[in-house]
DNA sequence: GTCTATAAACAGATAGAC
DNA sequence: GTCTATCTGTTTATAGAC
């Protein structure tokens, strides 16, 4: 991987960001290299010298936000405290990584969706994979530990990580549909702190009071 | 609207089945006319004399999933019975709806994604429109019949709405991820049941043991 | 590393015959 | 209601000069 040497950021980079924004607005099939091109301020064919294919340019705008998000909470979760404590925690700390970049949780959800057309064999989407495999198994790790403990009620550890993601990342990905359901933009600060408490009293409490 | 006489298909409704298959597979942007008119049997011109535009053919795919939604979901909880009831049976009901069709939520979460390219005022567009708002409407009505009882927890009602669209829908739309997360195709018929069961615990109990 | 020019395929949409 | 033929613009990707 080429580095350019100091503080201004590589074309690379520029067309990544380009990129993120793009995709997280239209999609993989929406969006074309050229319109790309526009928007970094360089042409079509420059795209092409560093990125073979155009899958190959989605593959590395989902890449590295999975690496971010994996390094981030990799860092949360080695900080310790009871399962509950690390729960509340990675919860606290994803929403405020969707929630900082809007265009995140979009292309996220999105590339779950877009596996078919991205089906081929690139590198980019193989580390991708992993970093999704290693944030899984943290979690994963986080609520059997919790339930070993008797901190955490013995629910299916794959339906709970796909209700969490539902809660989470679902939210933030909603855009102009989530943004009239709470009445605000998802994104507005507030919004988001509301978001960290509703879901945290949601994992802790449930919806129905308990009749016990 | 016009019908025809007997049992059989009308080819506006074979279209619009091929179209949702297409389209939860490859969104808006990936599927074209003419992808759709082969799959059906007929010519792309064919398609035009039945939907003015492409966007129109979408619009009326997702209205035809909202309204069926809708019409099940607003009989069932006109059966009455408590909040925390009614609730399940909601959670139930929608998961049946959404695990019988398996394109149906992937287009409906879709759906909310490609807002922006579908923008135009199509009359296909307001209905599924109304449809959502009264999908939405019915469960707020029940979250807060619950909260005046004391059956249900006092919480954000549009944040709740979020939580339980990211916990029902996203599964249901997630595919392949999903099928790797819990180990078996999420449309299994037992993979299924076992949803309805985790979601309803989670909704009844949360995640975390309460110390009380 | 960036550019212009171009290839080859495909998109949505329309005209008009039957 | 379905068809063939066509228009116009756009797509990903490549060739090759600078």
């Amino acid at each position: 991987m080429v580095r350019t040497s100091a503080a201004e950021v590589s074309a690379r980079d520029r067309i990544l960001e380009a990129a993120e924004e793009l995709f997280a607005r239209r999609g993989y099939a929406g969006v074309g290299i050229s319109e790309i091109a526009e928007t970094v301020g360089l042409s079509k064919s420059s795209l092409f010298h560093h990125f073979r294919t155009k899958a190959q340019l989605h593959a590395a705008t989902v890449e590295r936000i999975l690496s971010e998000i994996d390094l981030q909470l990799t860092r949360s979760l080695a900080q310790g405290g009871s399962a509950t404590e690390r729960l509340d925690r990675w919860v606290d700390l994803l929403i405020d990584l969707l929630a900082r970049t809007p265009a995140h949780a979009r292309v996220l959800l999105r590339a779950l969706f877009e596996d078919e057309e991205l089906a081929g064999d690139i590198d980019e989407r193989r580390e991708a994979d992993d970093a999704t495999r290693r944030i899984l198994q943290q979690v994963s790790n986080v609520l059997r530990d919790g339930m070993a403990q008797g901190e955490i009620r013995a629910a299916n550890i794959p339906h709970t990580l796909q209700s969490l993601i539902g809660i989470v990342v679902y939210h933030f990905a909603s855009g102009d549909f989530g943004d009239e359901i709470v009445g605000a933009s998802i994104f507005d600060p507030r919004e988001v702190e509301r978001r960290k408490r509703e879901v945290k009293a949601f994992l802790h409490h449930g919806l129905v009071v308990s009749k016990s």
